[in-house]
DNA sequence: ATCGCAGAAGTTGTATACAAGTACACAGTC
DNA sequence: GACTGTGTACTTGTATACAACTTCTGCGAT
């Protein structure tokens, strides 16, 4: 699989490279343990070091490659490391739904169900490059919401790697029909009326469920799609 | 305050110029709405466009400043800013320390103890550099004994501005005298007593006691420092 | 005085060149 | 045969050059 074209209009070089290199990782085209060569990789994309050298640090700071001395080399993504991605995703969105439960979420609620709508639309269509879109577009909005500098810096330093591991699964669970699509959407729902209680406790286990949840899909479908 | 040259040895430039600019953001000297060109970078420095190019994204990716198309703008850290660090500090921090109630922390509790006998001799030595190198040692090797990739990835991006914050703060810590560098020495103390209870509850408060303690300290010492 | 347009200066993104250092293979020696 | 030294190919880090684009300035026309 590779990483839509059409995000990366207009974008620098370096943005394209860091996204299919990404991609490349996580998906398991590239094996942990490999070392990459800025030249090599250069050469394969037919451009200069420069944009390479950039794409190579932003792997690096979001932790799926190690830059040594002679080449850097590939970490990846195994089970366990997207279990641990997932931990942090829920540190995240539960420190975030925390902090807003007393505030009035009333406009974030309308926004989350236009979401939702999205997501139906998507499914509808069958289109799971939309679907993971809008999936992260949830997500997103909720962190947003917590309005707090350095949590939203911390998802900015996954984001692109759970935007990469939806593609995959929701490539995935679309492929396993609709009852799978409707369930996941019914997971977003679930959380959004979590989020409606303003009930720190409700909200709590809504987030708790939904995480606990995805490790189940994760361990289902992401390990064999990976080979 | 000048970010200390010996941590540099045989380092890039690169990194040089990150440190030094980090430290000029942190303390203050470059003020939030400045923006930064990297043309202007380079010739302060008098190197060229490269290392000063990777100073800024990594600075970016550390959430100081904000790139945009004509001029890096800085962000900064305020006294909000530096609240919301220390949620996050706190966030990692009791991740850690909950991951590995139950477990054999004997071996860390020795290893912290050591470290916490050299903060007393930095204290000591009235050597405020590594006394904060102590410091975040300590806190370092905590999560560090929590073995999980993600948590470590999200210290690593914030490791170095704590080590700065650090900086800044302990050598305001020292001039207020002896009693208040003993007051942060015992601070740690009881963070190493409550993991060595190894009751998840007693952890839970311990790291929460700390980090609000932190908060105190926090505005008194360094919103004056930084006028 | 105000608006519009050209141009100049400055900006980033990318390509290329070069220097310094590292790993590795291969030959020569003990 | 094992070991050491050397040379080579490849690596990163930095400097420099250039192109495309943006912003601002200043001049001229209205």
């Amino acid at each position: 699989m590779r990483y839509p074209e059409s995000w990366l209009r207009g974008a620098p070089l370096g943005e394209g490279i860091t996204c299919e290199l990404r991609m490349q990782i996580i998906s398991g085209a590239l094996k942990p343990g490999e070392t990459l060569s800025e030249n090599r990789i250069a050469a394969d994309f037919g451009t200069s070091r420069s944009p390479v050298r950039e794409a190579m640090k932003t792997l690096s700071s979001e932790g799926l490659i190690r830059l040594e001395r002679m080449g850097a080399v590939v970490i990846g993504l195994g089970e366990k490391e997207v279990d641990e991605l997932y931990d942090v995703r829920f540190l995240i969105e539960s420190f975030a739904q925390q902090r807003m439960a007393g505030l009035d979420t009333g406009p974030l609620i309308v926004q989350l169900g236009r979401i939702i709508d999205k997501m139906e639309l998507a499914a509808k269509h069958m289109d799971p490059i939309e679907f993971a879109y809008q999936d992260l577009a949830f997500h997103e909005t909720i962190i947003a919401e917590a309005k707090h500098s350095r949590i939203w810096q911390l998802w900015k330093s996954i984001r692109q790697i759970v935007m990469t591991v939806m593609l995959l699964t929701t490539e995935e669970v679309f492929s396993e029909g609709e009852a799978r699509v409707a369930g996941v959407i019914d997971k977003h729902r679930k959380l959004l009326n979590g989020i409606q209680t303003n009930d720190p406790k409700t909200i709590e286990r809504t987030v708790r469920d939904y995480f606990a949840d995805s490790y189940v899909t994760l361990h289902d479908s992401i390990s064999p799609a990976r080979g």
